[in-house]
DNA sequence: CTCCTCTTTTCCGTATGATGGAAACCAAGT
DNA sequence: ACTTGGTTTCCATCATACGGAAAAGAGGAG
């Protein structure tokens, strides 16, 4: 049915990325359990094709293959995610946007702009900073464990405007509330203004990407946020169920 | 010494790449050469994994899986790319940038800035189109036959500037002449005022990344830009030697 | 400088697991 | 209902990946 060489390459892949993205021989094994002969070889493989990069103290690295699979991966997502954007739109009647995160940062990566005069607009492919959006907060709130934590420890938490959080205790506090009632919220903490409301997308309890609508903080201040947030959880679903139809 | 599935199932997820990102079974089969079965089988492998998702048609296309592990490479590269970009700084005096192409869009990955009280920021992370910067034109000048020119069709080429090439007879012309004299050029096409240079990171004879400096119109005009060039393209070498040592 | 330890790389006989041709299946159009 | 083009499943065969263990390197300590 399946292809062990296979698997067992992406999992030696897996778990480079999970160490930062570099990771010498025997970590690597520590975390696969894949005895080292198996894994030299498939390192070579994945070396001679430049999917992994072997620096000079001979750890090894993700390769920019990655990035240019990557790459044309991430346009398509933007693609499947306009019908469905579009719903969002409809329900909020503002602009709904689709975001990954990147290594420690979270990327726009498809958007339906609102019908309305006065809307918002993040261009798509832009990066923010997790702390201060509420996609960001989605994100992060269904990431396994400490991520949260580290991700802050290493990009910080900087003031955007007198709402943002800037303390990891009280963001910390912010992420059990996002989690337990299922949606972020974002009060003008990027650009003031400016409010969000983001749903994960979830695959399993995979959170894969996040969903929200955006616009001025009295239009969003007027909407029902339990109402919306439901509308949305259920939109997030379909596009959940589109992306993986019966995976893993 | 190489695992032969291995290279099968990265040779399936190139050739999807390749097709833009979604593709039948023939179609892989056509370009990869290998029989149906096994395909179908790898196909299956990546599919449970998440690297390849299926389409309501049964097309195949690249899955979510690629984004993630394409963002930690990404940001692997901006680290490694940080000394080089201080050495272009130090020889230029300008403003240093490493870009990729990224479906069809140039990305900025990584910055070092001039010391210079009057200087260039774009920020890291940012997006825009090929035909008006000197980094977009090394990344496709050196790409195999018409790929600029779909990408051009895709894209479109709006006028940034009075100066912007919008015209793809007079672009490929361009682009033939960066290839020959080995380094690009914007004089200002996508934001007056602003001049560039680059040189492309070549692994073998394929290229990676771009480098370029960039700064005021008037200060990288006083430089001599066949003697930068060349120390440039001296740097764009170290940095691809470090990026694949051996590769290949 | 030499020894010792830790990590990476190479080797090779074995049996496991990938292979691919062909047949069944499915969807969509005629 | 039939044909066609593409996709999925099957299974006997043997090429291939496996992994234990030994060799080679790289550092660090004495």
């Amino acid at each position: 049915m399946s292809v062990q060489s296979v698997e067992r390459a992406l999992d030696v892949l897996e778990a480079l990325a999970e160490h930062g993205g570099e990771a010498g021989l025997s970590e690597i094994a520590a975390r696969t359990g894949l005895p080292y002969g198996t894994i030299h070889r498939l390192l070579q493989t994945l070396l001679a094709r430049g999917y992994v990069r072997q620096e000079s103290d001979r750890r090894y690295a993700l390769g920019g293959g990655l990035v240019r699979l990557g790459g044309v991966a991430e346009s398509m997502v933007a693609v499947w995610a306009q019908p469905y954007l579009a719903r969002l739109v409809e329900l909020s009647g503002e602009t709904a946007n689709l975001a990954v995160l990147e290594g420690d940062f979270i990327v726009y990566v498809a958007q339906v702009p609102s019908p309305r005069r006065l809307r918002m607009f993040a261009e798509v492919g832009r990066r923010v900073l997790p702390h201060s959006t509420a996609v960001g907060k989605v994100l992060l709130a269904w990431r396994p464990g400490g991520d949260a934590v580290t991700v802050f420890e290493r990009t910080g938490m900087p003031r955007r405007t007198p709402n943002t959080i800037t303390d990891i205790q009280s963001m910390l506090a912010e992420l059990g509330q996002v989690r337990s009632r299922g949606y972020a919220l974002d009060l003008g903490e990027e650009e003031l203004g400016v409010h969000c409301l983001a749903v994960p997308v979830l695959d399993g309890d995979r959170v894969v990407a996040a969903m929200s609508v955006s616009g001025p903080a009295e239009r969003i201040g007027a909407l029902d946020r339990g109402e919306l947030a439901e509308g949305m959880r259920g939109i997030a679903r379909d596009f959940a169920a589109e992306l993986s139809p019966a995976a893993r």
